[in-house]
DNA sequence: GTGAAAGCGCTAACAT
DNA sequence: ATGTTAGCGCTTTCAC
């Protein structure tokens, strides 16, 4: 049986479909307990379930939000979409996730896809400097969460951002190795195309600055003009390593643009015959469960998943169900150093 | 505005809701070329987006399918995620993502919920032996591709199966070991509970006899009671690494049950002051990204994840189409030995 | 405490 | 080539 309506339901247990309604939507008690009995015995034995096209279409509500992530490939995506769904959970809505693989027209499809599907909420995980390409569904009421993406002055009035402090991150995986004596430092990341990018190339060369260091040569020349996709971004590692320890005065700590990049850079330390932390020390960036199995295990900046996860939930709820559309605003909070083995004073 | 209708643009257009209709169901042809312009303007104009909740519930048909995965945050989970959507997509099929956290409770609200959005083709991802807790929706009409384990005599007449033959796998990486030379091994694993781990250690254990070794003592024994998740794999592969190797006649080559428990063990032999490789090889299972990125590269069994992701939707998409519901089949692909360098012969 | 009836936005016969 | 109409399953006034 296919579709066993609230109609079947209402003739079975020999009431009508308001009833059975009220007992769905908690008016349970405006009912004799017989007849309550009576309706929820018909229910199981039926085995009926909501139609939730219908009762959507009819409420014009909906109790799930949209996650669009970058690619779900990427356990830091993956990560965060158990966060937020464990955070949509208890507040009763539901995550539908889509996958934009980096491409800004899915991206685009899927937020448009998502609205018309009823959804009213959105976290958007995009590394786009713009979000023109989903503000025309902002006029029309959708409420989006920009994730991992700090506000710019074009956003959308309403738009909120939820991100950590990626420079103070940076900054803080720096002064690490400026506190442990290193004086010739290097960042390593791929096209410092988008703002969090940018941002954590920001906080190292202020912690560098603050240290009373040159900030010249210090970013990796081969870093501009590229594009790279997750597991190239570990190969990208590597090759910096390998170019950068071939060098006359080689670094001897790197700061990398995540942790996937500075896991091959730790191959690329390899390559050139050196150690770890013995000879190199690096710091990622993300905190991916990788990080704490490779070997070394990772110095690393972990963004607070559960906090932004709820932080975010807690944004759209209130949007949603609120009254009017919110100001936007904007919401940083601060990364917190791991310190593993993947880090040492310099050698000598 | 949030309301626009087929109504509204067929007032803009000057045309019926029916003429509306035609032209987003692929019915153009049968319109005036100048009608069909009026009404693809009005549609530009008003920013009209065919409400899918409506849509759904007239026609009865949903172009998703559902994906119910072990866990988001296990790149291999994510990986197969990817192509699987990019499967469905090509299909003209959406997916929807959820994650059960291995909680069979959350794995039947999952499937009972898409079933009640109006899905009708779910490719489950479980690890449980028993598919009965889905029965009464599939007795209803839904879909079911069980992925990644093996049919079981008493699941559903409809279910199709798709998994590798893991049996083929193990046994391809085990002798892969013995062919080196390697005659003292060890098969490294969880508790053995669900269908995959058995059959990976049968393919072991065949493997070992086809090679004239005994299979005595060749089961890491704190492999057996304890129920893991990824992260504790690891955690337990390390452990065992260590374990074995303090033994009188330690292995020198160690079959993890996937890749996640393979680096753990990779981590275990450098504990115990030896070598991957040179003293100890290793062989993982998955071939998830990271196993190409660890020092040394991981040799592993790599799952076709695009033709197996490519083959559910083609069985979903025939099921749901087509007539009837078809009976069931059980899919096994031939997995394949990815050889990198965490395996060699034996030392002298 | 319970029921009748209207209508959410859309599609697909069935007219014309 | 285009319009009229009925109804998908549900919720929610408004009656009784």
């Amino acid at each position: 049986m296919a579709g066993v309506t609230i109609q079947h339901v209402a003739q079975a247990a020999g009431v009508s479909p308001t009833t059975v309604s009220n007992l769905l939507n908690g008016r349970a008690n405006q009912m004799l307990p017989e007849t309550r009995q009576r309706v929820e015995a018909a229910i199981e034995r039926l085995g009926y379930r909501p139609n939730r096209a219908a009762r959507h279409l009819r409420t014009g509500r909906s109790r799930t939000v949209g996650l669009v992530v970058p690619s779900v490939g990427n356990p830091f995506w993956g990560t965060f979409a158990r966060y937020l769904e464990a955070a949509a959970l208890t507040e009763g809505y539901n995550v539908l996730l889509c996958n934009s693989e980096r491409d800004p027209d899915r991206e685009r499809r899927y937020v448009e896809e998502l609205w018309s599907d009823g959804v009213q909420g959105v976290v958007l995980c995009s590394s786009l400097p713009s979000l023109e390409h989903v503000m025309p569904l902002m006029d029309r009421g959708l409420q989006i969460v920009a994730f991992d993406r700090a506000a710019q002055a074009n956003d959308a009035d309403s738009l909120v951002s939820i991100s950590i402090d990626n420079a103070v991150g940076s900054q803080l995986a720096t002064t690490h190795l400026t506190s442990l004596g290193h004086r010739r430092l290097a960042f390593v990341s791929g096209a410092l195309g988008s703002i969090n990018r940018k941002e954590r190339y920001r906080g190292f060369t202020a912690a560098l600055e603050q240290a009373g260091l040159s900030t010249e040569n210090t970013l990796w020349p081969g870093a501009s003009g590229e594009q790279f996709g997750d597991v190239e971004t570990a190969e990208l590692g590597r090759r910096a390593a390998r170019e950068l320890l071939a060098t006359d005065d080689p670094p001897t700590g790197i700061v990398a643009i995540n942790d996937m990049c500075a896991l091959g850079v730790c191959r690329g330390v390899r390559d050139a015959g050196l150690e770890v932390a013995k000879d190199v020390s690096v710091v990622g960036f993300d905190d991916i469960v990788l990080a704490d199995l490779y070997d070394p295990p990772l110095t690393t900046v972990r963004q607070p998943m559960p906090e932004m996860a709820k932080a975010a939930i807690a944004e759209l709820k209130s949007r949603v169900e609120g009254p009017g559309t919110g100001q936007g605003r904007s919401l940083l909070l601060r990364p917190e150093l791991v310190v593993r083995q993947s880090s040492a004073p310099p050698r000598g």
